[in-house]
DNA sequence: CAAAATTTTGGCATGCCGCCAAACTCGGAA
DNA sequence: TTCCGAGTTTGGCGGCATGCCAAAATTTTG
């Protein structure tokens, strides 16, 4: 199964890459399956980049891939990537709360957020009283901002209790 | 001089690796010459890694390397060292903010700190009033707690307006 | 001064992430 | 139905960050 976590199913948040991350976040929105090329160019890195991350994710159990085909997060993928949307919400709110604006929280966020815990997570969203709203998502409306490092594919089900 | 650095003395926050870090941070705290031997039982890690890698420091500015003698922060080091340590008190503080203890603040941020800009962490601290205190300092002290990732070395000078 | 300790050099490895060229597969057009 | 082109994968390679080891160089010490 996932083989970085100590036991089947535990998170500790620093299983995967910042690459992986990426990728898994982008890959959460979608229903369907999704193309090599989807994934390359959303990133704009070779095809054979993608191909290759892939194959270890899918190793590590986060995603099925069938060849020629295209992929589609496992239910344990699944789960990772809701982590991640979550560390990545809490940690851009964190950020816009000492002031940073939220194209700036994002940024910073995505550059920070595949080395934080879960643990030291859960601990932030709680104190923060399980916040609904994210440095991706403008106020009062339900659709992210489509920052650089935020893939617009994350826009919807983002208000919501963390 | 500084190569990374855009401008002669502009610091992003981002010109170093996570290695690189460590070292600045510990070579802070030093007066005199420090040898390799003192980096690399300092780091648990081989004498010839640290050669390398302060090869590279002293490359880029950072540091004066006399060859089987020792190193020394130049003044661009030292004020990126003040400016690592001042990053690693506002993120240390930050997450003391959401519950952290102090030995977990201090290890979450030792993960995040290379990746987080300067221009974040100078909004943060403004943000916080410009803070006193530390992750790294017990209350009422002025010494440093001994975490995994702090260096004793750090101990001293902490309590002090950011 | 010679042996011991320290430091450096050079070679090599791993993880991460990227590119390119060549081979492969698939699906649609002729 | 066959074949071509678009999409995908494979294999080779490179660069950065970080590490190790063995051998050579240098400094220190007895």
């Amino acid at each position: 199964m996932i083989e970085n976590n100590p036991e089947n199913g535990e998170i500790t948040g620093l299983e995967l890459s910042p690459r992986k991350v990426s990728y898994l976040k982008f890959l959460r929105a979608k229903e369907d399956t999704v193309r090599t090329t989807d994934i390359s160019s959303e990133f704009d890195v070779d095809p054979s980049t993608v191909t290759k991350l892939v194959a270890e994710l899918a190793e590590e159990g986060y995603l099925d891939h069938i060849p020629y085909r295209g992929v589609k997060l496992t239910a344990a993928g699944r789960d990772y990537a809701e982590f991640c949307l979550k560390r990545h919400q809490v940690l851009g709110l964190m950020f816009s709360h000492y002031g940073l604006s939220p194209a700036e929280a994002c940024d910073e966020t995505s550059r920070i957020e595949s080395f934080v815990s879960k643990k030291t997570i859960d601990r932030m969203c709680s104190s923060m009283g399980h916040p609904t709203v994210s440095c991706c998502v403008k106020p009062g409306e339900t659709r992210q901002i489509n920052h650089d490092s935020c893939f617009h594919e994350n826009r919807t089900n983002i208000i919501r209790k963390l």
